[in-house]
Parts: C-alpha cells; sequence; structure tokens
DNA sequence: AATGAATGAGGGTTCATTCAT
DNA sequence: AATGAATGAACCCTCATTCAT
C-alpha cells in the first residue's frame, strides 16, 4: 500500500515542480511571452511530460494563479483571526489586499487574466471550475465578516454584504491596476500619488458603509 | 498653394478611411484576431500603404481609439454645457460616462489596451503622445467641473479636484470591467446586479466628496 | 505442465482483448486518427501493455485486419462448400467477395494499408509474414477453384489459374476502391452506377474466362 | 500595360518555380514526409512566400498532380491524334496509359492521394474544383472515342461509352496499383509477371468490348 | 506480466512589417 | 503616394514508444 501512496506523492511533487518553474517563467514574461519549451527547459523535464499535468498553457497559468488566490486567502484569514473588533478587522482585510498587493505583483497581475474571460482560449472546465470554487473562498470569507458588520450595527443595512464586498474589492482593484500600469504617469505628469489615494479610497468607503452610529462614533472617538 | 492644401486636404482624408476600416474591423475582431490584411481590404488599399499612414497596427488601433475618447469628451462637454446646479451638472457628468459604456462599448473595451502598458509592444512615441494628450482633454474638463463644485462649498476641501476625478472615474471603471468581461457571472452565480451597483457606487462616492452642507441640503432638499 | 497452458491461454486471451479493442478504436477513427491511449482505454490495459503483445501500432492494425481476412476466408470456404456446379462455384465467389465488401467495409478499408506498404514505417517482420501467410491461403482456395474449372473444360486454359485469380481480384477491387471512396462523385456527376458496374464487370470478366463450349452453353442454357 | 503585363508573367512564373521544387520534393519523399521547409528550401524561398502562391500543403500537392493529369492528357490526345483506325486508337489509348504509368511512375502514385477524398484534409475548393475539371478532360477525350466506337459498330451497344471508359481505367489502375506496390511479392513468390497481366489484361477487356462481329474480324484478320 | 510516467521530435500556418518598384 | 510580394520568426500540442519499477 505503501507504493501506491509514494506514487501519489511523487506524482504531486512533479506537478509542484511543474508549477514553480512556470511561476518563474510566467512572473518573468507573461502569458503571451512565455513558451512551454521555456517552462519546459525551466523544469528540467520535457514539454510534453507538461501535457501530463496540465492540459494547456492557459490551464498551467491559472495554476500558478491560484497559487496567488491561496497566498490572498491565508492573508485575508490572518487579518479576520487576530481577535479584534469588526471595524478592526475590516481594516485589516483592506490592509490585506494592499499587502498582497505590494508583495505579490506578480500574483495580481495574473489576475487580469483570470478576471477577462475573453483572453481564455484553452482554458480546460476543470481548471476553470477549481479557479471559480478557489475565488470563492475568498468572497465567502470576506461576506462573513461584512455580514457580522452589518448584525452588530456596525454596517449600514441597506447594503447586502456582497454588494459591500464587490465595492471595496471593485475599488481597491481599479487603483492598483493604475498604480501597476501607470504609477509613474500619475505621479509625474499628474502630480497624483496613487498608494495614497488606495489608502484614501478604502478610508472613504468604509466611512461611507458604517451605520450614522458607526460613524460618529468613529469621528469623535475621544469625546467624554 | 492649392495644391500643396488638397495634399494636405486628400491626406488627411485617405487617413481618416484607414481609420474608418480599421474601426469597423477592430470593432468585430479585437486586436488580436483582425489583421491588417483585413483592414487593407476593408479600406479598399494595400496593406502597405497602411504602413505610410500609421506606423504599427497598435498605433491604428490606439488611432481609432482617439475617437472612442473624442465621443466621450463630446458627451461630457454636452453635460457640462447645459446650464444647472454644479451638483447636477456633476451627476451629469457620471451619467454621460455611463451612457458612453453602454452606447459605445467597442470603443470603451479599446480602453484598457491603452491603460495597460504591458500590451504595448510596437507604440509609437507619438501615437502615446497624442493619446496622452487627448486624454487629458477628459481629466482637464473633469477637474475644471470638481473645481467649480470645491468652489461652491458643494464639494470637500480635503481632496484636489483631481484625486476626486479619479476616484470617480476609478470607481465606475472597475465596475463597468466587470460589466464588461463577467456580467453573467455576477448576476447567476453571485446574484449581484452590476448594473444597479453601477449606479449606486457613483451615487455614493458623490455623497461622500459632498461636503457636509452639502450632504444635509441633499438629504433634506425640501425643507422649508 | 497445467499451468504453462494456463499461461498460454490467458496470454492468448489478452492479446484477443487488445485485439477487440483496437477493432472498435480502428472501425471508429482509422489508422492515423485512432491512438494508441485510446485503445488502452478501450482495452482498460496500460499501454505498455499493448506493447507487450503487439510491437508497434502498425503491427496491431494488421492484427485487427487479419480478422478481415479469416471472415473473407471463411466466406469463400463457403461459398465453396456448397455442392454446386463449378461454375455455380465460382459466382459464389464473385458474390462473396462483393457481399464481404458490403457487410465489412471497416475490414475491406484496412485491406488497403496492408497492400500499399508505402504507409508500412513500423510494421514488424513477423506481422508481415503472418499477413502474407493468411493472405495467402485466400488465393490458394480461389486457385484450387479455378484449376478445377480449367480441368472440367470451363475455363481457359490460356490463362494460369493465379493469373484468372489476379484478374478476377483485382477487377473488383478497383472498382470497390472507387465506390468506397468516391461513390458519391460518380453518382451524381458522372451518373454511373457503380454497385451495377461491379456486378457487371465480374460477368463479363466471368464469360472472358470462360471457354468458348462453355460460354456457348451459358448462352443458351435451355436447348434441347 | 507592360508593367501589369510583366508582373503577372513574373508572378506565373514564380508559381512554376515553386511546382518544381515541390515536385522534386514530392517526388522524393511522398506527401506525408516532405515539409514545407523542405519546399521552401528547394525553391530557395521563404516558407511564407509558398502560402502566397498555394493555400496548404495539399493544394500544392494537388498542384504538382495536376501537371501530371496533363501529360496523361497530352499522351492520350497524341494517341488520338494518329489517323488509325478506331480500334487502333483504342488499342493506342490503352498503351498511353501504360506508358504513362511507366515513365512518370511518381505522377502516377500522386493521382490516389486525389482518388481519396479520405485523406483530403486541407485542400481548398478551389484547387478540387481546379482538378476535378482538369481530369474530366480526360474522361471526356476517353468517352468521346468510346462513342465513336460505338457508333462504327466495332463496341457493344449494351455498355455506355462511360461506363466503358470506366472499366478499362478501373482494369489498368487496380493492376498498375499491385505493380507499383508489390511487384516483387508477386514476382518472386507468386511467379506472376503483372506486366504482362497487365497487357492480358487490357487485351482482354477490349475484346470484351468488342462488338461479335468486330471480334469475329479481329480473330480472323487474314481471312479470303 | 503489467504499469504509466516520461520522452522529444516534429510542422503546417499566420501575419506584422518591409522594401523594391 | 501606393503597391503587394516577400519575409521569417514564432509556437502549441500530439503521441508512438520506452523503461524503470
Amino acid at each position: 500500500m505503501g507504493i501506491h501512496e509514494r506514487k501519489e506523492r511523487e506524482k504531486e511533487q512533479r506537478r509542484e515542480e511543474i508549477l514553480q518553474a512556470a511561476t518563474k517563467v510566467f512572473f518573468e514574461k507573461g502569458l503571451q511571452v512565455a513558451t512551454m519549451d521555456e517552462i519546459a527547459d525551466a523544469a528540467e523535464l520535457s514539454k510534453g511530460t507538461l501535457y501530463l499535468y496540465y492540459k494547456s498553457k492557459e490551464d498551467l497559468y491559472l495554476g500558478v494563479m491560484s497559487i496567488g488566490i491561496d497566498i490572498l486567502y491565508d492573508m485575508f484569514l490572518k487579518a479576520t483571526e487576530r481577535t479584534a473588533s469588526t471595524l478592526e478587522t475590516l481594516r485589516s482585510f483592506s490592509r490585506a489586499f494592499v499587502e498582497f498587493f505590494r508583495t505579490h505583483r506578480d500574483y495580481y497581475r495574473m489576475f487580469h487574466f483570470f478576471q477577462n474571460p475573453q483572453l481564455h482560449k484553452q482554458v480546460s472546465d476543470e481548471m476553470k471550475e477549481y479557479c471559480r470554487t478557489n475565488n470563492q473562498k475568498l468572497w465567502d470569507l470576506a461576506t462573513k465578516i461584512l455580514q457580522r458588520g452589518v448584525d452588530e450595527g456596525l454596517l449600514r443595512k441597506d447594503l447586502a454584504p456582497i454588494e459591500m464586498a464587490f465595492l471595496v474589492w471593485s475599488t481597491s482593484n481599479s487603483i492598483m491596476m493604475q498604480i501597476d500600469f501607470q504609477e509613474m504617469h500619475w505621479r509625474n505628469h499628474i502630480g497624483l500619488d496613487l498608494d495614497h489615494m488606495l489608502e484614501k479610497a478604502n478610508e472613504l468607503l468604509l466611512e461611507t458603509l458604517l451605520t450614522e452610529d458607526a460613524r460618529a462614533k468613529l469621528e469623535r472617538p475621544t469625546v467624554a
């Protein structure tokens, strides 16, 4: 029985090696410029072997991206695990996303491909499903916290948690894209500090989502 | 002297014909799938001639996109020209962007390419500069209105007009991207109406940008 | 000694299972499109095992084809076994081939591959020999009948039985190929009914092969 | 006006050069083994240029084959042009085909690909049509002669000229295939001289197609 | 005997761009 | 100015076969 398990482990390990090699190459070159030959070289495997483990280049790309989702999920999880007020947890959430963006820019970029199904030409249904499930975890986690905020009277009731989650993610994402693509343009030509905008936007949005009561407390926390 | 002018006019006209043909083809197929052959066919010109007027396929693509910017600019201009309160003008602005998104989806999509320099491989500096200048007009217009809002005490003073402009554009853009790419996913799997989210987000953001006074008036418009 | 025999039997059975699976796949897809993976799947065996029993894909293909030869042989045999006049037996022979063509088109098609050594890239000498031997049985059977016809004064003496056999087979085969490849072309564009041509050609050839006496009797069978 | 014509001539010449190169390579290697790279090398042109003149490898293959059809047509034409009796013309026809087979074996082989549309994967409709038309000329020519034979009372009336044409071609073709594929097998293992069979078969078939009168004259040509 | 992971060569086709005319 | 013929680089995926276990 040990044999089967060992085989299984080796297989998983091989899959991992391929993923490592692909990560390296995709980070350096992006989906389009990277070639399966390069990845095979980096993995020290034949090209054919790559296709034993991943059905297409795009599947492999999404395989790497999924690691990014895992990382982001872990960061979100840690942000929620610290016992803190719900308000503080919400802030941790935002900060976690920003931190992910700063420390895992390469993974962040891969999300674009996942977001835009127009670019998917060869993604297998399995991989699509896998990514979707993986991605769903993120939204579930976020929604859970936001629901707690609503229940505690911290967050407005006229917006569903998923709506708030969407707004928060959407707002951050939009600014992050600009940072990633054109930070220098904004800074040098327009004189806009996008890093600051990102924080500011999150801050404003949080305020907007709070109930009036919560906002009142927030603004005069040291009264009394 | 008439000769030179006629030549100039003919040249401009030819450039325009190419743009028309490119518009048709790019709208149908997108940047990657469209070929210079198809565009040449549509323009009833030889492929070589295309390169006399545009330095690369990507330049041509951005040439088409610029028309989209012009259209959006005109829509913005009309939104400001109606003599109305500044507040109403701000709302018109938002609505104009949404309307542009709805009625000129093809152009809207092209903006992504412009936004993402990772996709630029062959864009000439001239075209880049041209687009930037063209684009700048949009921001100047928006900033002007927002400055007026600040001056009138309608909008908060702790955010620069350009910052507000960025936030407004950024928020809309992020949601529009989702509508364009994954509207069905959000609607069917998550149960989220992104069209509604777009309106809601703009509304919330506007409120956030108002001064407290302005917001107070807004919320009780029928006092007196 | 029983052990060895059982092993032998199991081996033969395994070989047979592989053949069944290959038959199914080759019939559906043809030599080129079919893959060893598919056959292995169909046989519920690993790809490696296939190579324990057949040296190459082409060998396996010829293995299947040989079954077709066996079937044809049986049909020929039955055609000869009915106690009938030699003339009638000859006709039965022709009809048997036509019937084989009609009812076992898949096998018939495989004969082409066997016929055309240009297509053989990986056929083992053993398989080649096996097919040749198997094939030889057909010719021997046919030659035997024809020899009887010659002996009886039914068939001309200026042609060797093997020559007649070759002519008969060759004539039918050529028309069958056209039926298989281009029946519709001939019917729709040329207005030629190849099925009828096949019968007619066989009929004419038979007449040609008969001695004058035999032909005379044939034409006036009801004299006296 | 000279310019256009010269261009046209050069283009035709280039097409011809490609055909020459392709002929050389296809003759040596066959359709499957030959590569477009080799042909491009042989033509001293880039691979891309090949595709300016021929839509696919298979089209190019059929382009070469068409030359073979032209050659055969010319040989048939010459066979009919000699003022001779219709009977002699018919014999010339058969001999012409055999001579083509002997002197242009490479072209003959290419006919198989044309015959078997199952092998056509990338043939353009234009090329298909061109080949069909070209091929049709052969059949028209043959049918014309046969019709003359019927009109003169030389050939049986119970078979349409096209049916006779089919039988003649079919009979020869079948034997030629065997000569091409397995001549040695037949000679060495079976002791059959296929060259002789080819002549014999044609001879027998011709007799079969003659009217009884014509055959009678044929058999006793020196009576009286 | 059976497995199945690994191999690695193999190739037609597209198309943005150039340049001689 | 306009042409359009020529270029040539670029590339994913398949699959028969092998071999260590």
